[in-house]
DNA sequence: CGACGATTTGAATAGGATCAATGGGAGTGG
DNA sequence: CCACTCCCATTGATCCTATTCAAATCGTCG
């Protein structure tokens, strides 16, 4: 890795607490790497080989089985993905490609098993991160099986209007083919979809959507903490 | 916790490789108690209070939202359930409820923690033990994701008559209720798409499930050891 | 301008849910 | 031991949701 990228690094959540010298062995065995878009990091079934942390851009997890595809979750800075398959030496159970150009550091697995048996700051780092991602995909698995397809997308348009700050515009961070995978429907649906949320005040125009009426679009969606915040 | 109940306890892969004296401290914290069947033990939303480890019996995982349930896992010995809420400090994003009468050993999260610490084994353990129940909700999301009612029914037939020892019979480990809830559907559809199973040799006859002919229940269902393998 | 991919719309179909009614044990109490 | 009840499971009919296939539209980029 190059030294110039050494402090953006050290002060990931992931490593500002780890001690001097375990960092920088951890760090001299890594690599960070700048990739073009949609190229594919790595693929479900392969042995766990290195940890990825997204630095920047933004990184599509999927899936495949029986000739269908399914898009099982984003990661953006700073997330890792596959943490589990590397801590449990085991193969990916999802593929990976990047969405944008992205910067990714990669640690070779065995680093990161010993570091973390070295480092007890960076293992508990470790562990809040991988419960973090455990969290996550619970909150989508109860999302899925307990909602409708359009309560998950006006929910999901209420969580994306939060984060980017209440002002009753929502930009869609990904594409709608991709948005109707994350969301588990067809493209065709999620444009009907949009437009069953229309008498909700929900008007599309292109990636940016307008929320005109929250008080509906909040009765309609039941918006619920357990499912829809991020960060508890 | 009684004495008696010390080596069965100790003996279990979490614990086993504990350093002694933080084993003792963690036990004398813990409760080890037996519930009757349909008991609930947590509810979804609260803060995480204890560690629960299943010793004996079954517990089932659900969640609720909008009116609507859904059996969100089964916990059977020796699985631990909500670790990841205990190690957040976080509420609970599932409910807990027994199923049968079943023996669980009770850890208070701050006695958690203090163990993580103090012990490399046992975080180690417990890196491992949740890098698994993540892995296990990943598969869970990737089912319902990527196959239909039918092909989820026919690849839970398969794993459980794998589980069971290839006998031809499964014998269903819970009711079809609660099947249905699991595999993301009515009870009025799993009876449904065991008729639908039919042509492919699977005959019900209450819980007991005949399959007389693998060959092309696989030939439908296209198991995927990326979902269906438990121990990966 | 022209081509390509993404999105939208329409029509037909399939898959699954809901509602209602029936059948079938397991357990209870007389 | 039997009748009764209750809950679960099944079946039928219908409705609703979502997928599929097809075609049209829109935008973007060479």
């Amino acid at each position: 890795m190059r030294t110039a990228d050494l402090p953006e690094v050290r002060s990931l959540g992931l490593f500002e607490s780890m001690d001097e010298s375990n960092f920088d062995a951890l760090v001299q065995a890594a690599y960070l790497q700048t990739f073009p878009a949609q190229l594919d990091l790595i693929a479900e079934g392969d042995p766990a080989d290195f940890l990825h942390v997204v630095i920047e851009g933004c990184v599509e997890l999927y899936a495949r089985a029986n000739g269908r595809e399914s898009t099982m979750g984003m990661v953006r800075p700073v997330g890792t993905f596959i943490l589990a398959a590397v801590l449990k030496d085991a193969v990916y159970l999802m593929s990976a490609r990047t969405c944008q150009k992205s910067k990714v550091l990669l640690i070779p697995v065995e680093d990161v098993r010993r570091a973390f048996r070295a480092d007890e700051a960076f293992a508990r780092a470790i562990v809040l991160e991988l419960a973090g991602c455990y969290r996550a995909v619970v909150k989508e698995h109860k999302d899925i099986k307990l909602r409708t397809a359009i309560e998950r997308l006006a929910n999901r348009l209420i969580r994306y209007h939060r984060d980017q700050g209440e002002t009753g515009r929502v930009e869609l961070p990904y594409d709608k083919r991709t948005m109707a995978s994350l969301l588990g429907m067809t493209p065709e649906n999620l444009s009907r979809a949009f437009n069953t949320l229309k008498p909700y005040g929900v008007d599309v125009d292109g990636t940016t959507i307008r929320l005109n009426d929250m008080k509906a679009l909040n009765g309609l969606a039941k918006p619920n903490h357990l499912i829809d915040d991020r960060t508890t």
